[in-house]
Parts: C-alpha cells; sequence; structure tokens
DNA sequence: CACAGGATATACT
DNA sequence: GTATATCCTGTGA
C-alpha cells in the first residue's frame, strides 16, 4: 500500500486488506478518514506531542490512547509536515485468532476485532508501538488480492463534522463495530 | 438501551 | 491549577 497519497484515496483502497501484528490480526472491513482541515481530527489544532506521528513519515502506526482506557490504532498518510490518517475501527479475524481469544478474554469471534479499541486489545497493540512502520515486523500489511464492495457512511463517536461520509465499510461484512446506516456504495 | 469507568491531552482562568 | 472533552466498551436493565 502506497501511504504517499491523500487519505481520501487510501482509505477506501484499506477495505479487504489483511493487517497482521506479531502474526496475529485479519481483514481490514471498518476505517475512518482524519485530515488537517478537519476539526474532528486530532491534528486539527496543530501539532502537538501526542499526535507528533500524525506530522511524519506516511506508512506509520500511530497509536492513541481513547477514553482513557482503550488503544486505537491509526495509519498515517500523505507527506511529511501533512498530517492525516486512517483509523483502523474494524478487522475480520483471520490469523491467530486463539492468542486474540485469551486477550480479549472471550470466544466469540465476531467480538474480537470489531471496534478500534477491541481490535487493539486482541492484536496486543499499544502506546509502545507509536511510531512504528507497518511495513516490518511487528506490523505486516498486505494489498487486498482484488476490489472489495465498499459502502461509505457518517463517522463514529465524533461531536464535530459528522456530516462528513468518511467511515467505509465492507458491504455486508458481520464483522463491522456498528452496521453502515444511511450508506452509499462508494 | 442507558451509563459509568477511566486516563490523557489540551483548553481555559 | 482546574475544567472539559474524548476517533469506546462491558455491563446491567
Amino acid at each position: 500500500m502506497n501511504f504517499a497519497r491523500s487519505v481520501h484515496e487510501v482509505a477506501p483502497e484499506l477495505i479487504g486488506a489483511t493487517l497482521l501484528f506479531n502474526g496475529s490480526g485479519g481483514r481490514i472491513v471498518e476505517v475512518e478518514a482524519y485530515d488537517q482541515s478537519d476539526p474532528a481530527s486530532h491534528a486539527f489544532r496543530g501539532r502537538t506531542p501526542r499526535n507528533a506521528v500524525m506530522f511524519g513519515p506516511p506508512g506509520h502506526a500511530y497509536v492513541y490512547r481513547s477514553y482513557g482506557i482503550h488503544w486505537c490504532l491509526n495509519l498515517v498518510c500523505e507527506e511529511v509536515g501533512v498530517a492525516s490518517a486512517v483509523l483502523v475501527r474494524a478487522l475480520e479475524p483471520t490469523h491467530g485468532l486463539d492468542e486474540m481469544r485469551s486477550r480479549r478474554g472471550l470466544d466469540e469471534e465476531r467480538l474480537l476485532c470489531s471496534g478500534p479499541g477491541r481490535l487493539c486489545q486482541a492484536l496486543g497493540i499499544t502506546g509502545t508501538d507509536n511510531g512504528l512502520p507497518l511495513d516490518r515486523p511487528p506490523f505486516a500489511l498486505r494489498d487486498r488480492p482484488q476490489p472489495v464492495d465498499v459502502d461509505t457512511d457518517r463517522r463514529i463517536g465524533i461531536s464535530r463534522a459528522t456530516e462528513l461520509p468518511w467511515r467505509y465499510v465492507e458491504a455486508g461484512s458481520r464483522f463491522l463495530s456498528r452496521p453502515a446506516s444511511s450508506s452509499r456504495r462508494a
């Protein structure tokens, strides 16, 4: 995957790609795009210690703490100095199922990675992985083998710029954090 | 379905 | 320093 492009080009192409961390993970079925001019983005108010990775080279992981409890994984896009990232919100588990079950403390496959906090817990991603490159261990990313039907929707859990259709999901997937509501085929 | 838990980071005085 | 908002989830009704 070439991340040195607009986040709005990259995000829909990530649906169907395979993301692994230390050998466990799955197919990406849900993402959201955040760019620098976007009031809902951490980068909107400029560079801070927390969001610095978003302003660095593309193709790296931006991991932040959410609601004090969960970790969330973002993939940095564009070029150095322009901050944008794709929030990875859900995976269809394909690799390391037992390992992910034990880290999550539950058996049900559908709940292993269906949410940004859940998938970080399942894969074992934490703040110490912030800034790591996505193209070598512990990360591995494989482009989708063929195009996938992608629906767009409004983003989840934000209070500003809620009207932007920057959530992308695989049409009909049962592993989404929430079903697409008023969606449109992308 | 409503809701509290929980810890950062940033905004505000 | 104090306040506030948060790219969420499990639990219990």
